[in-house]
DNA sequence: GCCTCATATTGAACGGTGTTCAATATTGCA
DNA sequence: TGCAATATTGAACACCGTTCAATATGAGGC
């Protein structure tokens, strides 16, 4: 049998992300413990190792799976949105990401919880992730500003962003502002509206 | 001699207060050590224990201190604020709360980082210097949006606070965001002021 | 001042973590 | 099939926060 020993060690790392996803869903990034991974996928602690950098590797592989199923989430919630008003595109957009880090809170969290011990370490599909979700927000963006030069719409877009994930972010943590959905959903829009004049 | 006992106490709840400051103002929360802090303090580890719960007290004495010296900077930059438009008033409030989270950036963030294990453990001074920053924001806010309801005030405030907040936060971290301070100064200038219609 | 006992202080020990690497088992090939 | 090269293992390591039996110190009555 040919590959045997590379399929397998294919195989188990697929198996380590699926575990360690569904335990960072079910039970918070912080929850996470080499010997449970290890009992859990059959193997033994050194394995992991074997497939994978550390631990902090293993979390970031979660968090590349969980990246892209966001963005496929805020890319699908303006599929079709001719007809609508750019505000209304930012609003929908924004919506879906509250929507999806409501659903998904502790892979959501895991994505900007993970520390990153160097500059240089944040992988390249990272950065493509996010400059992706930066492109749907300035698409609408240069509708409402049509008179904002470059630098100012790139940093409009990232304010926007910030902006937005700061409402999810302090949203979603019950002690510093947590209130419900509906009302997170509330002040996004309060938020987005007033931009293009109430 | 009277309460030596007790005062000794007291003066070593605030050596090791000072100290973990220092550390983590210095090195981040993650970097702090209870052998370290005993260490510097010249007493066992074990006095820690004596005079806070554990290390996750003694982080809240120190974010007890920081939050004040937050709610401080905030609070001085609209001293004599009689002239202004209330937008400006936003951004000159937020622009000291961007300037002390820059300047004492671990410090601020450990406000952030401490998990609070159970929802009862925050404690009322942190909801009281929270309602603070929030009743700051508050008081502008009336004047550009004199027809907004209770409800939809208090809402636009905690959004406004968070958008600020994210911004602040991703425009610190190099990895998401980071951009030099003068453009995260243009990023909450360019959102508070479409607030009041450009 | 001194003895006594209640109280405060100590730091080695405990249980837990991520990670390693010498020893073992397995594989792939002649 | 035999054997060198390679892959896998899990006990051991270093380090963490926290505890608690043992020790040292305190304060009050004589």
């Amino acid at each position: 049998m040919a590959q045997t020993t590379s399929t397998r060690r294919e195989a188990l790392r697929q198996t380590l992300l699926d575990i360690a996803e569904a335990r960072i869903a079910h039970n918070g990034l912080a929850a996470l413990r080499a010997r449970d991974l290890a009992q859990e996928a059959g193997c033994s602690v050194g394995a992991i190792y074997n497939v994978y950098d550390d631990l902090n590797g293993l979390v970031m592989a979660v968090n590349g799976r969980t990246f892209q199923a966001l963005g496929q989430a805020v890319g699908n919630s303006i599929k079709d949105d001719d007809g609508h008003s750019p505000t209304d595109t930012l609003i929908r957009m924004s919506h879906a990401y509250l929507g999806f880090a409501a659903e998904n809170t502790n892979l959501w969290r895991a994505l900007f919880d993970l520390e990153m011990s160097a500059d240089s370490d944040v992988p390249d599909w990272y950065m493509e992730a996010l400059n992706q979700l930066f492109a749907y927000i300035a698409a609408p963006l240069v509708q409402i500003f049509p008179d904002l030069d470059k630098t100012d719409l790139d940093l409009m877009t990232r304010a926007l962003f910030s902006s937005v994930h700061g409402i999810v972010t302090l949203g979603l943590e019950k002690r510093i502002s947590g209130v419900p959905l509906p009302q997170i959903e509330r002040m996004i829009a309060l938020v987005l509206s007033s931009l293009s004049g109430k």
